[in-house]
DNA sequence: ATAAAAATGAAAATGATTTTCAAATTGAGG
DNA sequence: CCTCAATTTGAAAATCATTTTCATTTTTAT
């Protein structure tokens, strides 16, 4: 039905131990010596089979993956203006409303790292107007 | 700067068109005689910078695209799943909390139509398929 | 009308993912 | 501890979407 084998277990661990999104390639490179890319390949498939871990498509049509296990609250957001490209950080009380309301009520776990909100800045409005 | 061609017009007007989540093949498939491969590759690129189009996650590693209508009501918000690519429109009271609070808090005026919040939807983080 | 800037697209290159298949590994049943 | 069929592995080859290249064409300002 299915065999354990030692590249499974190996993998499975490398993954785990990510503290960020990762790619195939960052696995690999890392256990180049222990599993093939075949081998990652095919236990990256059926975990996300199972919904342990989440494909993402980054910029420059770059695949990440992320494990599905701990959700950390972070309060952080970042406003960027389109006008400058100025990116701010904020970090305020509000925010965690913000996510608490969209997770509560509208059943989506914002992503701490994704979460960019655009507009124009308080610079931009002034040359503007 | 940048020049207005037909081939934006009849590729843009295509886009439109669409009913539904759309693939670049079929597209192309369409639009051959009119456009290349290429342009169209360049010119969603470009309506996804701008935020117009969203990519999708399909099955099979299929990528769909998704034109977002120009959108001018006031507390209306996007939800994109950065797993599966859905997208979820919206609209209640606690994003005009949010601009305001953002706006007389933090001085940024936040941008209407390309308001996308970015996360993981509740079909993908569940766990236990 | 002219020329510089920008856009096009066919063809080639890239690069991630999948397939193939012979060899190695696993685990159940002696 | 054996044996062996089922399963897994991985190197190499194949696939295929996307990107790059670059000579040519089109657009727009002057």
């Amino acid at each position: 039905m299915s065999y354990n084998t030692k590249q499974k277990e190996i993998i499975l661990n490398e993954i785990k131990n990510q503290k960020k999104d990762f790619t195939i390639k960052e696995i690999y490179e890392k256990l180049k010596d222990s599993a093939g890319l075949t081998t990652i390949y095919r236990l990256i498939d059926k975990l996300i089979e199972e919904k342990h871990l989440s494909k993402i498509n980054g910029k420059n049509n770059i695949t990440y993956y992320r494990y599905l296990g701990d959700c950390e609250e972070e309060n952080h957001i970042y406003l960027k203006c389109e006008s400058c490209g100025e990116i701010t950080h904020i970090d305020c009380d509000f925010i965690s409303k913000l996510t608490g309301h969209i997770l509560t009520e509208h059943k989506f776990k914002t992503s701490k790292d994704h979460l960019i909100i655009t507009g124009i800045c308080s610079n931009c409005i002034r040359k503007e107007g």
